[in-house]
DNA sequence: GTCTATATCGTGATAGAC
DNA sequence: GTCTATCACGATATAGAC
């Protein structure tokens, strides 16, 4: 999971893929969006084909089954193995404004939301999905922050800022709840950077 | 939504109803359940009439749709038209610690934790349970908030604490995100209480 | 008030022909 | 590589008997 896709010079994805058979790709294609709109759960095997303009079984003889289409479809179009210690490196001052704004940029990025918000919409309802997001998390994301920080509840640090900045996600993009889905993104980058400092950096227990 | 059950003096809800048939109780008790672990589109009316120990045209009398079902199993056991003026009553450079107290003690009941958790699994991929939740955050807790609320950007105020609060929620209870699953309520309410404080009364912007 | 029977449709997966 | 046909289910909803 989360690897960089392998963009082969050519033009964005949209439309159809030219080389070889390209079957494959325009099954993915469609495997991500439909994953993106209704969840592991809500999308289907054969609405995908249908998307694809290709036959169900073809579905099963590239990917076997749906979790198998659904794992290859997750690859994420960025890398937290370069970004997180990217915004570890600079200055530890400012590191919650340069996390909630790198955040609310990938957010923005629509073909770098549809994945997330797949693995989100499928990880409420799906505990395999869950094990996925959880993992990702987890490992990706929290696991290497956590190593950098030298005060004290290191470990819970990460997932407080994990938890502020989902549930954002899920209110501004999913849930779509105003005024939250149409605020400006630097706005919302002012107003969550001191929450993500303090939890990163700052004082948490009253003692 | 979102009014107060009229629990009848006797023992909790388990096991069967004793007066009247009581079956549409039992069909309403399943429902929840049912909803609460898969969510809206998960959930099915034969799985919960199988769950009722009843037929399943039985729910289809009762409650006409799977729709109307879920309408009304989700009243709430708790009511925010008493106790969002509650946590707005007392001293107001402690709402912050008050409200998140209560909202996490909501959700340690696990009874009232139910109906919520059914409608934020079912909103995530149901357009329709979507709408409610939107309106049930917007109204009953946002509004009523953001009348009291002096400061400037009122409006954006409540919803940044919604996020906030639901990350903390959907991580904690739902993905069971470790250690914020598994940490001491108390421990949680002393990290965030200050986030809600500063973004219902403190500043929010750098300018 | 309760249940049988059925209409209509969708699902994931597989075997095997071409 | 691609598609037809099918297995074995499950879904919501409705009509109508008892």
């Amino acid at each position: 999971m989360a690897r960089v896709e392998a963009e082969p010079g050519g033009p964005r994805r949209s439309g159809r893929r030219p080389a070889g058979s390209g079957t494959r790709e325009a099954i993915l294609d469609a495997a991500r969006a439909a994953f993106t709109q209704r969840g592991y759960d809500g999308a289907s095997i054969r609405q995908i084909a249908r998307e694809a303009s290709v036959d169900p079984a073809l579905v099963h003889h590239y990917f076997g089954t749906k979790q198998g289409v659904f794992t290859e479809a997750m690859h994420f179009p960025f890398d937290p193995s370069v970004l997180v210690p990217e915004v570890l490196a600079g200055d530890r001052s400012q590191i919650g404004e340069r996390l909630a704004r790198l955040f609310l940029t990938i957010w923005e990025d629509e073909q770098a939301r549809g994945p997330i918000v797949a693995l989100i919409r499928s990880a409420v309802t799906n505990e395999q999905a869950a094990t996925m997001l959880r993992e990702f998390v987890s490992e990706a994301l929290v696991a290497r922050v956590a190593r950098e920080l030298d005060a004290p509840d290191a470990a819970l640090r990460p997932p407080l800022v994990a938890a502020q900045l989902v549930g954002l996600a899920l209110l501004r993009y999913v849930i779509k709840l105003e005024p939250l889905a149409s605020a400006d993104p630097e706005t919302l980058v002012a107003a969550v950077a001191p929450t993500v400092q303090r939890y990163l950096t700052g004082d948490l227990g009253p003692g």
